[in-house]
DNA sequence: TTTGACAGTTCTATTTTGGAACTATAGCCT
DNA sequence: AGGCTATAGTTCCAAAATAGAACTGTCAAA
């Protein structure tokens, strides 16, 4: 496989692991998620090597996932910050923590609790249905392909 | 950053990313949700070196999420099933499938459509509270240290 | 004038990955 | 018996990615 055109693959996982499957894109997005936005803040929190937290946000910055905002003219200083398109990764990152959660947990318990402010309530994200409301299971799903295969294939 | 103990890290997203988050993994765990089972079958839809995947799939089986299991005696022959640990990964795949139909789709339309078996219609998965039930956004969620991490930080 | 903060870049050593060939077991055909 | 094929890997070397540390440049504050 060439990682180069993943993104270009008639698959949406290909599409979104050549954005985010690799070691620690998925880590840095959940720093911007914890609202942290500045070079030297995710370095330290991370423990990143700097070149590879500056290639790795220049990608998040190529594909649209984050902006690079000044805050500062001089010196000439910028935070990164998330777009829409980044913001709407947030299912996929919960998605990993409640299965982390529910999976990975060891005796000291979770980590972090996450509260609905809609509700006011702790919760666990849940995956449902988006035409009948009803929780998601793998085998309760049939897999068509959809023009972008069938083009893709012949 | 080690990534031979990020499994224990006092972060649910971290103990996750060490588990499927290289470059491979998902691919991989997307083939088995698309009801592949064999090496040769891994090996030639992905294009995955043989070492690597023999690696990957070492690596899954060790964590839990999938069993190697005979399916021939004579010569000894393996498959590889998902377990429950590796189903309920399927919120993160199709998490991700569904980011990438969104931001990351062509002219050519959607690659895979899903049918959910148990209303017979086309739907999208949309991540909800389990309390309340409404859409989530990250913008409504507050984060609260919990009983792994105070343990954790002191 | 020196120090420190910030946002990177550059350099070398180590690790991971890619690519191809090789091994091992066994069934099937002639 | 001898050779072909299928399956599931392992081995080896070259290429690419990552780690770790030092370095650059700008400016503010002491």
């Amino acid at each position: 496989m060439k990682w180069d055109t993943l993104d270009e693959e008639p698959c949406s996982l290909s599409r979104t692991v050549a954005v985010v499957g690799d070691r620690w894109t998925l880590l840095i997005l959940r720093e911007c998620f914890l609202r942290v936005r500045r070079f030297e803040a995710f370095q330290s929190s991370l423990q990143i090597t700097r070149h590879l937290l500056s290639e790795r946000l220049k990608k998040l910055v190529r594909f649209g996932i984050l902006r690079r905002v000044p805050y500062s003219e001089t010196p000439k200083r910028y935070e990164y910050i998330l777009t829409q398109k980044g913001l709407d990764l947030y299912p996929v990152i919960m998605a990993m923590v409640h299965w982390g959660d529910t999976h990975m947990g060891d005796e000291r318990g979770r980590p972090l609790l996450h509260e609905h402010k809609t509700c006011g309530k702790l919760f666990d994200p849940v995956m449902v249905c988006s035409e009948c409301g009803e929780v998601l299971h793998a085998k309760q799903v049939h897999v068509h392909a959809g023009p972008g295969r069938k083009e893709a294939v012949g």
